[in-house]
DNA sequence: TAGCTATACTTGAGTTCGCAAGGATCATAG
DNA sequence: CTATGATCCTTGCGAACTCAAGTATAGCTA
């Protein structure tokens, strides 16, 4: 029970400032920070989807929201013509590093103040043990 | 991250367990178990809302589909022609029992078997601290 | 009593997803 | 070379929610 509803909470609230501050969805960002991250700041569409935990079909809309903003384009890749890239653009590398400094902040404001540096590291050791969640790549946000 | 991780695949395996056996969506069941652990297995609409944390309009479509399937009814107050009443009904009282235990062996097999009993007491006092995460009712599942 | 503000609830429109189905491509086995 | 099955991606449809706006009632104030 606590565990749904401080994910509620949680998300709403960081969700509703990302939306007002940059105008981009939680997933949204975590999709943008996942390719920020990742070799060459590109990624297979299906790979990403697995790593923010949404369905391919979740991905191909959430994508074209962010390739009509100008943040990620589609790349063929040659050796293989079923799948698409998804690859940061300027814009979007610049869109990421303007985000992350008012997400992390409010992160650390709704949730790390809550905790010491133990703590915060217990509970990513306890809820890193739930199945199926380990999907997230390397990566401290 | 992770907390974003293992919410979103917890969620999806619980909710997907649920709907296939009882056809009760997480958040349905959520309802149903406020209700059945409240004073005369009833509540106002908006103290629901609030508990299982939806925004009011969330609320009275969700408790559309539940009256639709006749688990909880309608009913007026006398002292506040504002506010109605969600009630339990019978058959609701049955469902709800019904579907818990197959829904908490869900959890214990999920959730639980990842933890010793005290991990999991800190787990929940860790996240209990976050804000607003404290809506959630006397009731311990 | 008349007016104002706050509360409870509903409804219309829009968003974000998932699932199922379909098309295209690959890889493997005859 | 061809058939089969798996993989990647997209699209139609529907479900669950939110926000904004509207209605009705309550309660307070002057």
């Amino acid at each position: 029970m606590r565990f749904l509803r401080a994910h509620a909470a949680l998300t709403r609230e960081l969700s509703s400032r990302l939306e007002a501050l940059h105008e981009l969805t939680l997933s949204d960002f975590d999709v943008l920070v996942q390719l920020y991250y990742a070799e060459g700041r590109r990624m297979r569409r299906i790979d990403l989807a697995r790593s923010v935990l949404l369905t391919a079909s979740g991905i191909t809309r959430l994508l074209d929201g962010l390739e009509a903003g100008g943040y990620v384009a589609k790349e063929r890749c040659d050796s293989d013509a079923r799948v698409t890239y998804a690859v940061l653009t300027k814009a979007g590398v610049r869109k990421i590093e303007d985000a992350r400094e008012s997400h992390l902040a409010d992160i650390e404001e709704l949730f790390g103040s809550q905790f010491t540096r133990e703590e915060r590291e217990q509970l990513g050791e306890l809820l890193g043990r739930l199945p199926l969640a380990h999907t997230a790549e390397a990566c401290s946000e």
